[in-house]
Parts: C-alpha cells; sequence; structure tokens
RNA sequence: GCCGGAGUGGUGGAAUGGCAGACACAAGGGACUUAAAAUCCCUCGGCUGAAUAAGCCGUGCCGGUUCGAGUCCGGCCUCCGGCACCA
C-alpha cells in the first residue's frame, strides 16, 4: 500500500520501498556480501560503532548511529578495502534484573527476547553488517574467556581485593566505580550515592596512568579535542613533592603532606587533614581534644558525597592539639582536622598556606591563624594584614631564607632539591585517577572467577574450572543480597589447594569489563581461546569508532586501559584501540533530548514503515553535520521522502524514453554539446567531486547529499525536451547513473533497485567508486565578480585563460563599472584568479 | 572558578580570508485537476521601491588587522557540554 501517487503521465512503475527493502535485504544475506575474511589483497579497514544495551528496542540515537558508520563502511568498501563491520550486544546489565523483579521473567530470557526483537530491527535497516561474528556478552562463550582474563590480570598483579570506602547506589543495590558517579548521583538511576565501607575487587588501572596519558598524543589527529580533554583531566597527573612534617612529642612519627606548591613552604601556618586520616584519632587519643575531634570526625562523615564535595559549603575544621615542626624553620605548626581535605587525594593530608592558597585563607580567616606572605608579585608588596584573598599568582621569593629573590617556579626546583639533598621529602607525581572498582553485588554479570578458602584465603578458580556459570535458578526478591549469595549450591565449594569446604565469590564484574574488549573479540569471535593473536593483528586498531559522547571517560578510558593489559599479556600489538573517534550528536526533537518522559520520542519502527529506511537513513544524516545534535523534524523526514522519490521518478522516466534505443555515443569529447549537455555533464562530475571529499575529509555527509540534491535537480532542469539526442541521452545515463552510486552508502535499497533498472548486473554496493575527470570540471567561460572598494558592482564573463592586464582592460570598459568609478582615479586591482577583481580607488 | 564548543533567515543548516544564506523544511504564488491530494514550475534575510530597476543594511556585542572578515586577533555578552575544595 503507497499513500502517494506518482505523476499520471508517466510512473507505471511506483516505489514500493517495503518489497524494494526486503528484496535486497534477502539478496545481501544470501550473497554474504558483508562476510569479512582475512584473506584479502586489499587494505584492511575497521569500521565500528559502540554496540547497543538489549533494552527492548531500537531508538532514534541507534538509527543515527548505526545510519553513520553503516555509511562509512559502504563507502569504504566501494573505495577498495576489505571492510569489517561487526554487531553485537552489551547484554549483561541491571534492566534485565529488574525486570525480573517486577515481571517474574527470567533476565536470560529478558535478554535475548530483546535481543531478538531489536536484531530483526537492525536488519530492517538495511546495515550492512556481518552477522556471522555477533557477540552476546551475556553467552558463556564470552563472559568465561573473560573470567579467563581476569585470572591472567590477576597473575600479573593487574587485580587486588581491597576493603574501603566505596560509591553505594542504594536504588541499584550495588558498589559504582568513580566513573559512574555523575553530580553524586548514580549514572544509570539517578540517586543518590552514599559511601559504604565494603571489600571489593579493582582492576590496576593507575598502574597505566601515564601511558594513559601521554598516548593520548597519538590519538591527536583522529579523536575529538574534548575527548582528549576530558581524559586528560580525568586522569588528572601533577607534579609535586611529599613533605615529612615530624610531629611534635612523637620522635619517630611524621605527618606526610602532598603539595604542588613547595616555593610556599616557609608559608605554612598550619597544616589540615581529612576527617578519614588514619592517623589522627590516634594522635588525640586520650588529649583534651579528643572528643571534640571525635564529634567533628564523625559530622562530616555522616555527610553524604553530594555535601562533602559542595563547593559553596562553608570551610570548617576543629584544631586537634597536635602540632608539627616545620621542617625548615623548625616553628611549631598547629594541626587542624578540616572538611575540605579529601582523603583519596595524595596523602590526605594539607600544609596550609593562606597567604597563597583561597581555602587556606579562608580557613585562617575564620579561625584567627596566621597569613605569612612569601612570594610577592613584582613591583607590588603585599600586606597580610590587608589582603583580602590569597595571591596564587606567580612572584618573587620572600621571607624564604637563602631563597629570597628567587622567582618562585625556580624556587620549586631548588626547594625540591633541598627537601631531598637532607631526606627531608622528595619530588612525587599524584593522578586523580583511581583504581577501578569492579565487584557489583549483583546477579546479571560475569562472575568474578575465585574462591574464598578457610584456609587458603583468596583462591582463583582454576583455568580448567571455567566458566563459571551463572546458575539459573535463582530468585530475584530485590531485597537485601545478591542473588548469588542466596544460592546455595553456587556458594558452596571445594578449595581447588586444600581440598577443603571454600566459599564462592557472590560479586560479578563491572559491565564496562565486557565492553572493554569486545572490538577486539569481533575479529576472531569463534575462537577458544580469548583472543586468535594472528586476527587481532589482521584488524586491529579500529579505524574508526563511532559512538555517543557520553561515553568520553567511562567506556574509552577502560577500553584504552584493556588494550594495554591485552598488549602486555601477548593478546594485542595495537597501544591504542581506536584511530579515529567520531562522536555523534544527540537526536533531539521539541528542544529536548527524546524520552518516554518528554513524550517526544520517535519510533524507528513507525517511521521504517511509513516511508522505509532509505528515508529514515537519509534524513538522520543529511539534517545535520554527524557531530552535532540532530533537531528530529517530522516534515524534514517528508522532504528525505520526496527526494528519493524524485530519484525514483526520473528514473523510470529516463527508461521509458530510452526503451528499445541502445545507442552507445562516447562523452570522451565535450566537443559539439550543447550548453544544457555541457551543464549536465559538468555538473555529474563535480558532485562526484564533491561528494567523494564531503566524505572522506571530515564525514560532512549532509553537504554531500545536498550535492546529489543538486545533481538531481539539474537533471530535473535537463530532462525538458520530449525526445532528446541520443548524446543528451547519454549524459542523463551518466548523471543518474552516478546518483545512484554517489547514493548508494546512504540509502543503499533503492540504489541497488535502481542499478538493477538501469541494466547493470552486478550489486551497486560492488561497484568501485568512480574516479571524476578534472578536465570536464574546466569550464568554457567563467564568471568573475567585480568589487569597487570590496563591495560587489558587477560581473564578468570571461574565458579562464584571459591575462590579469586583458582582463583589467575588461573591467574598465565596463559599463556598470565605469558608473561607479565615475572618473575616480584607479589605485591599484587585486586579482583572486578565478573567481574575483577589487578594484581600489 | 577552570577547560572545551557554539551563537548565521521563520526553521534545520551551507560557506580553503574573496558573491553570506548552498541544500532542505515551512510559507506564498502559479500550472495540472470538476475539486482536493500528489506532482511540476516560480518567489522566499531586512529596509526603501510599482519593480524579477537601483540602492542601503545584515552572520551575538565592541574594537583591531586586511584591498576585503561569518571566517584571523583583542575585549565582552549569552547558551551548551565537561571538570571542580585535587592541595
Amino acid at each position: 500500500m503507497t499513500l502517494y501517487n506518482l505523476p499520471s503521465f508517466m510512473a507505471k512503475v511506483p516505489y514500493s520501498f517495503k518489497e524494494i527493502e526486503s528484496k535486497w535485504q534477502h539478496f545481501w544475506e544470501e550473497e554474504r556480501s558483508f562476510h569479512a575474511t582475512e584473506k584479502s589483497t586489499h587494505p584492511k579497514f575497521y569500521c565500528l560503532v559502540m554496540f547497543p544495551y538489549p533494552s527492548g528496542r531500537i531508538h532514534m540515537g541507534h538509527v543515527r548511529n548505526y545510519a553513520i558508520g553503516d555509511v562509512v563502511a559502504r563507502y569504504k568498501r566501494m573505495k577498495g578495502f576489505n571492510v569489517l563491520h561487526p554487531m553485537g550486544w552489551d547484554a549483561f546489565g541491571l534492566p534485565a534484573e529488574n525486570a525480573a523483579i517486577q515481571h517474574g521473567v527470567h533476565p536470560s530470557e529478558w535478554t535475548y527476547d530483546n535481543i531478538a526483537f531489536m536484531k530483526n530491527q537492525l536488519k530492517k535497516m538495511g546495515l550492512s553488517y556481518d552477522w556471522s561474528r555477533e557477540i552476546a556478552t551475556c553467552d558463556p562463550s564470552y563472559y568465561g574467556l573473560e573470567q579467563r582474563l581476569f585470572l591472567k590480570m590477576y597473575e600479573k598483579g593487574l587485580v587486588y581485593k581491597r576493603r574501603s570506602f566505596v560509591n553505594w547506589c542504594s536504588d541499584c543495590e550495588t558498589v559504582l566505580a568513580n566513573e559512574q558517579v555523575v553530580d553524586g548521583r548514580c549514572w544509570r538511576c539517578e540517586s543518590e550515592v552514599t559511601q559504604k565501607d565494603l571489600e571489593q575487587w579493582f582492576f590496576k588501572i593507575t598502574a597505566y596512568a601515564e601511558e594513559l596519558l601521554q598516548d593520548l598524543e597519538k590519538l591527536k589527529e583522529g579523536w575529538p579535542e574534548r575527548v582528549l580533554t576530558m581524559q586528560r583531566n580525568w586522569i588528572g597527573k601533577s607534579m609535586g613533592a611529599e613533605i615529612h612534617f615530624p610531629v611534635v612529642g612523637r620522635s619517630s612519627e611524621f605527618l606526610k603532606i602532598f603539595t604542588t606548591r613547595v616555593d610556599t613552604l616557609y608559608g605554612v601556618t598550619f597544616m589540615s587533614v581529612a576527617p578519614e586520616h588514619p592517623q589522627i584519632l590516634e594522635w588525640v587519643k586520650g588529649t583534651s581534644q579528643e572528643s571534640s575531634v571525635r564529634v567533628f570526625v564523625e559530622k562530616v562523615l555522616k555527610e553524604s558525597q553530594r555535601d562533602r564535595t559542595d563547593l559553596t559549603r562553608e570551610k570548617e575544621g576543629v584544631f586537634t592539639g597536635v602540632y608539627c615542626v616545620h621542617p625548615l624553620t623548625q616553628e611549631n605548626i598547629p594541626v587542624y582536622v578540616a572538611n575540605f581535605v579529601l582523603m583519596e587525594y595524595g596523602t590526605g593530608a594539607v600544609m596550609a598556606v593562606p597567604a597563597h592558597d583561597q581555602r587556606d585563607f579562608e580557613f585562617a580567616k575564620k579561625y584567627n591563624i596566621p597569613v605569612k606572605v612569601v612570594i610577592q608579585p613584582e613591583g607590588e608588596i603585599l600586606d597580610s594584614k590587608t589582603m583580602t584573598q590569597a595571591y596564587v599568582e606567580d612572584g618573587l621569593q620572600a621571607h624564604c631564607g637563602s631563597f629570597d629573590g628567587l622567582k618562585n617556579q625556580e624556587a620549586i626546583l631548588k626547594i625540591s632539591e633541598f627537601l631531598e639533598e637532607k631526606k627531608i621529602g622528595q619530588r612525587v607525581v599524584h593522578y586523580k585517577l583511581r583504581d577501578w572498582g569492579i565487584s557489583r553485588q549483583r546477579y546479571w554479570g560475569t562472575p568474578i572467577p575465585v574462591l574464598h578458602c578457610h584456609t587458603c584465603g583468596t583462591v582463583p578458580v582454576p583455568e580448567g574450572d571455567l566458566p563459571v556459570l551463572l546458575p539459573k535458578d535463582v530468585k530475584f526478591t530485590g531485597m537485601g543480597a545478591s542473588p548469588l549469595a542466596d544460592h546455595e549450591s553456587f556458594v558452596r565449594a571445594r578449595c581447588p589447594k586444600c581440598g577443603g569446604p571454600a566459599r564462592r565469590e557472590t560479586d560479578t564484574m563491572d559491565t564496562f569489563v565486557e565492553s572493554s574488549w569486545y572490538f577486539a573479540r569481533y575479529t576472531c569471535p569463534q575462537c577458544d581461546e580469548p583472543l586468535d593473536v594472528s586476527k587481532v593483528k589482521y584488524w586491529l586498531p579500529v579505524d574508526q569508532y563511532i559512538g555517543g559522547i557520553e561515553h568520553a571517560v567511562l567506556h574509552l578510558l577502560y577500553s584504552r586501559f584493556f588494550s594495554k593489559v591485552l598488549r602486555d599479556l601477548g593478546f594485542l600489538k595495537v597501544d591504542e584501540p581506536f584511530s579515529r573517534l567520531l562522536t555523534q550528536g544527540m537526536v533531539i526533537k521539541d528542544g529536548a533530548k527524546m524520552s518516554k518522559s518528554k513524550g517526544n520520542v520517535v519510533d524507528p519502527d513507525m517511521l521504517i514503515d511509513r516511508y522505509g529506511a532509505d528515508t529514515a537513513r537519509l534524513f538522520s544524516l543529511f539534517a545535520a553535520p554527524p557531530e552535532k545534535d540532530l533537531d528530529w523534524n517530522d516534515e524534514g523526514v517528508e522532504g528525505s521522502f520526496r527526494f528519493l522519490k524524485r530519484v525514483w521518478t526520473k528514473v523510470n522516466e529516463f527508461l521509458e524514453k530510452k526503451s528499445g534505443e541502445n545507442s552507445n555515443v562516447s562523452l570522451d569529447s565535450m566537443e559539439g554539446m550543447t550548453d544544457l549537455e555541457k551543464k549536465l555533464y559538468r555538473k555529474t562530475h563535480s558532485t562526484l567531486k564533491k561528494v567523494s571529499q564531503d566524505i572522506e575529509d571530515a564525514y560532512h555527509f549532509n553537504t554531500a547529499i545536498s550535492a546529489i540534491m543538486e545533481l538531481v535537480n539539474e537533471i530535473y532542469h535537463f530532462d525538458v525536451e520530449e525526445k532528446p539526442s541520443s548524446r543528451g541521452m547519454a549524459i542523463l545515463s551518466e548523471a543518474l547513473k552516478m546518483v545512484v552510486i554517489l547514493l548508494s552508502p546512504f540509502c543503499p535499497h533503492i540504489s541497488e533497485e535502481l542499478w538493477e533498472m538501469l541494466g547493470e548486473s552486478d550489486s551497486v554496493g560492488q561497484v568501485s567508486w568512480p574516479h571524476w575527470n578534472e578536465k570536464v570540471l574546466q569550464e568554457d567561460s567563467i564568471e568573475i565578480v567585480i568589487q569597487i572598494n570590496g563591495k560587489v558592482r558587477s560581473r564578468l564573463q570571461i574565458a579562464p585563460t584571459l591575462s590579469s592586464s586583458e582582463l583589467e582592460k575588461k573591467i574598465l570598459e565596463d559599463e556598470k563599472i565605469q558608473k561607479f568609478l565615475s572618473g575616480a582615479r584607479v589605485k591599484k586591482f587585486i586579482h583572486v584568479p578565478k573567481k574575483l577583481v577589487n578594484v581600489i580607488v
């Protein structure tokens, strides 16, 4: 059934997109058109889109993401690359478990049902995936191998268990990594995150902090600047010094602090430590300060993560009664517990320099602690009594003993050297990046392959016993501990070392672990080992990765870390997994991100049903450049559909006119062509050039498509005669074929169909991307814009070969120019070849 | 506060320092039709103007560089995104 009519004077064949799309989807499947192998003489190209979580249905964000990836894959194939374009499912995760709790359906069943449904949706989009490489991360054949990788990392000392305060989401009833806490809230459900003291498994991502930072340099060419910046900030390298302050009355004990401003060491007037600082309660034990410190510490610890990191909160603290000795001046320095000092960063203790640090300044003013200026701005004298805020800029050292008069940047080096010499401290580097906490107290994830034995302690599951399978018969109550912890036969185990009773680890891994190596697994999805080194070597790195910006520091950082680990384990040969990254923008409607609660959701199924996949793809690619947000607009979709119908109509009309005739006119020479013919002939080649460059240079699909639209408009203007000459028909034929070829990466179904109708035997996807003929682009006459003092006053048609002096002569003879010049003296001419002449008077 | 990115018609968006607004949507007009839809053609930044004559103004604001600035430089304003007591 169709919703439109074609003009009655032609159009015998309607554009039946449903039949066409299903026909070619079957063709590609039967021909295995997108099946990738390593046996190819062509250079490889690995095009990857971020795999989806099987939430139930695809949304417009997916449609856009996969349409972009498919254009790249199809274009690269036509350019002669051996393309790998795989798809799979990021299939572990909480929604499956929530569905189990709410609807009593098993997470496995829920997940596989969703996969089946969504796979069907993706197939209807005509995406050129090699489905034979499909991965579902919840399949034991995947997560079992992930457990093998876990054990290898364990052997290497890259996995460890530690008891610590961790981010806890009470809604999801599980722990979250730092990266997964956004503004003090859970990244998934947005409920407030609290701190919980738990035993947790960690990946030692900090061991790679420096390399993760350094290698961002290698990505400068291919990654968006802002993603690199976000990762750089997240890793947060700072260089400074650790300094040991002796504690008064405790001969062998020190308070260790970290500072990036050694130059301000002489300005220290107090110390501040975090409420969690392990030594502080010990030091105050039995003193008169003990109770007031205790009260303060307990008060702060009770506050939520959000409140504690609230910048507007007043800086507060309490004196501990403890004093340190200043290592250079030997003065006694009071130690405070302060609510703004973080235990997780540096040493959890800070030397406070109120004159040169705003936080310390505010704190000192509140508690009447002296302010000591030790950095003086050049040409100005700071007075600690009249200062209203800290001076944090550069300057010259003052009241700093032998360092006086030095520029503070030099003093950092000199004082650091001095401290090292005297063994008072040493230079150190700190990172904000923390180790990746991967334990999750949930069922639907990869079981951590470890046993706890009463006598042997923590024992890894032997490789031969892998995979540790998720038991199917579990109860989902949504209450209390993870369903695994309640599963008797899962928990009860034997220690492989001593044979004694052991308890199985019931935590599962963060689902970001699965997505940290799936891109490598796609190269060898059937391999018994985690990875087939030769295949991985052939395909990696991913040449083009495409996905949302929301993973700038989550998935993209974890994957980079995993790649380095896998490299060091001998599986990979590359340092970085993704050479080029394209972060596509969101799909917006009525000024907001599409969401159920806003009621502005466009359903891809409805869209495909009404207009077909080619239209859905075309609009997603045409309405905005890929990296920008796309404003969804129903009338715009209509416009894209109209365009495809225009192409369809014109090809059919052409075939009707051509029928019977079979003239083969050579288009080698443009001699004898009419102006109209030349115009279309040139447009055909200039469009090829523009589309090629737009796709190649920067994935400017929107302008590439608009260029094709221009060519189609030109064809409509050309085809005015009832019976064009055979040369005209040849030119028209070439133009139409060009439209079909250029359109094929964007709208593959209609392109295949039209290609076949035009009498071509190969699939249009197998055609080599054509080369444009630069000679054809040479115009017989070009238009030159004539400006007077920068204002457009006239235009001249000239031969491209005309010399500058002849052109100047012509300009001065021009009627309009003469009128504007009205006798004024011409000072000079500025020539922009083949474009413009500016006459200065 | 710091670091990115962006401000262009009614709208989405185009423009290696060289004709601002390609392409498309919406709007308006015309052709076809008994009529409507569809289709095809035309107009479409603002102002003055009868005008498809001519001219002036116009890319967030102010200034600069240049023969020439949406584009480069300096200073602001607004919006979006990220980071943020990181010592």
